[in-house]
DNA sequence: AATGAATGAGGGTTCATTCAT
DNA sequence: AATGAATGAACCCTCATTCAT
């Protein structure tokens, strides 16, 4: 019988279509600006409809975020992919991670959303939970990484592969919500590309995460970064 | 005249005042559940006259967080004066920086409002001002505490100091924001304790930016992160 | 053809599961904040499939409802089948009322209903029709009750039966609905039981309606009365 | 400084027109069919100014309520001012009660309000407290007038004054309720006039609770009921 | 007969802001 | 300068009912 089996396909394309609205809604507006109402309008359903597919706004929101990291976990599963090396491969992400800020500033904007210590409480859990593991399996995309490297011999052997994770991670990503932010006002007063700081950060920080061999190596990758001076 | 003196000052008191219970409240409901209403009740004055002296609530919120730079500002001052050298110094920002996070929570969570986009509109550009001119100083005194350390030789000569109080600052606080947010997480589930990664950030950062010489005598004050370890 | 037969018993089966399910949401939640989708929940089906049986939410309710009545007949019945006398049965009628009050509490809520001029519209008059019959069902075992008693020499043979129905009803139900708002208020404004003057009232009432020769022989009955003074 | 003054009364202008426009949207809708919206715009003011007199629509349908209870009370003063005796002030508080169900409809359905156990929660303490101190006063009107007609000799010493007066309200406004809802009903099917069985009502209970020799003299009056019937 | 997805019209309440006094 | 009454635009979510399958 394909009958319950054509239900659960439409009914799996009403949801991504309900994204689809809620995603370009959210992308304009942000979360407190944009309304059920608009999405609704925007998805051709009524709101109640709504709300058969999402419990609340911000469950909505949430999900649209998950396509978010969906697509910056593809990224990284490309990009680990297609790279020689742990160390290359690291490098590359950090490359990666700034051509996903360009490209998809929206959902960069959206991830502040977990930082957000107020809303946290009006999600529901099943929909938190599920944007934990989308972020769990990048994380361990990357600590895996690290983990290669240390088995490999590219990064030295007294780094925990978590730490090292979190630590490029987080850094990648302050520097990119500085950009995002104040990028002009850097560039005018101090003179500073904060994008060339970007790279810099990484290249700095996976530098001292190498062993000398390893260093001595990728000397020519890493000094990318140099090049992009003016 | 000591009218019109005295009239500013009163001006000035009630501006304090104001701030004083806007600050009760911002802490206790954050930006959204906090209402002008409470405020106005807390200030023991008419919501109109908050009006007179903040234009919004916007205004008002940044005007507080003004205080909480002020505060770490302060502290900033009072760590390098304390310390003996720009290495040293830097260090013991990272550890004060660290103190301030848990001693004013409340100040920190209020910075995470900076970062986010959408709210820039709806501040007064004066307002906007002010705070930035706060954190400029702030920031200056990194700047400036890297300069010297470039000029005494204990950094190295080929970095630049803006971009390292960027790098340095941008990853420290990133990882306090992952620690107040989900310290718990990564505790259960990866057993990583995100305290000692923030410790250790800093110590990475700081050693890759010093020279040869600057390492081996600092190396004492550095291994102090590992002493943490159980 | 048993097939018929069997479809209609089925029919007949289904309405009473969603009766039990309607019964249960019902007692809990009362009628407003009841939902049809609480109740198909309950009831293991869909919501359409209740519209198939029942008209609305309110004729459900109605229909919940005459179980209640029914029960009250049935109790009704039993009280008079089981009563010597007419005032003797009058008498254990008001007893047995006070116990369905106690024990049917939630049938007893539902009466209300009946009650609310403004809820009336939306009952279809179909139902509103079966649930009259029910009630006159009832009506007619105590008119007749009375007639009985008149025509035996114990009741005056000056009321009328309908008229002396009414009254005792009506007050006995208003003071049972006084008890179950107003219970404790009146216990410790005005240090009144208002149970027993639930007591007193019919039994006052039931004195006034009997001929003098039936009060001498009653005296005693009604006297029960007393006996629950402190 | 009349200024302060003015402004109160004022104030309290500004209530009562509130008030009537709930009173006439309540009286033409009901409770839950008004909205808060239509009270708004009949009292031509803003919705959220409604919020600033009244905390919520069944506060403002109380408070109504509670006008109507005024309205009873002074009613029952001057029935019983007028009257010469307990006697004939009780019988004619019947009367007058009848008139004012007739008159007031719809303050008499608003009552109804105050037996339906949902609705109780949603209402704040103080305006139950108010209206409940209205009742009261009512109350105790009745009571006295028991009291002082034992006191008197023309009630029977042996009954107690607010067990009386429950009885004989409680009875009364339910036959009333019965004439709202079933008046038709009760003249077609079974030929009874449901004001007469209100009337005679009220006589039986107040000749069982005269003393012997108040039922002589006031024979006359209580045979009033009597003329009544067609 | 049964389903259950879709509807869509609300509806009470909140609050930042204004402005006459 | 200070008040505080008034505003009014928003907004999320509910739920009885319908109807195509």
């Amino acid at each position: 019988m394909g009958i319950h089996e054509r239900k659960e396909r439409e009914k799996e394309q009403r949801r991504e279509e309900i994204l689809n609205a809620a995603q370009a809604v959210f992308f304009e507006r942000g979360l407190q600006n944009s309304t059920m109402d608009e999405i609704a309008e925007k998805a051709e359903l009524s709101k109640g409809t709504l709300y058969l597919y999402y419990g609340s706004k911000e469950d909505l929101y949430l999900a649209v975020m998950v396509r978010g990291f969906d697509l910056l976990h593809e990224m990284c599963v490309d990009v680990i992919g297609s790279s020689g090396s742990p160390v290359e491969a690291m490098w590359n992400l950090g490359k990666s991670y700034y051509e996903f800020f360009e490209k998809h500033r929206n959902f960069f904007h959206m991830f502040y959303f977990l930082q957000s210590p107020t809303l946290h409480k009006q999600v529901s859990p099943d929909m938190m939970e599920a944007c934990n593991a989308q972020t769990n399996k990048t994380w361990k995309l990357v600590i895996d990484l690290f983990q290669r490297g240390i088995e490999e011999g590219t990064f030295r052997k007294d780094i925990n592969p978590i730490e090292a994770a979190v630590i490029l991670w987080s850094s990648a990503n302050s520097i990119l919500i500085r950009i995002d932010n104040e990028c002009e006002r850097w560039k005018e007063q101090l003179n500073v590309d904060l994008v060339q700081v970007y790279f810099r950060s990484n290249a700095l920080f996976l530098e001292s995460m190498m062993t000398k061999d390893a260093y001595t190596s990728y000397a020519s990758l890493l000094s990318e970064v140099q090049t992009q001076t003016p």
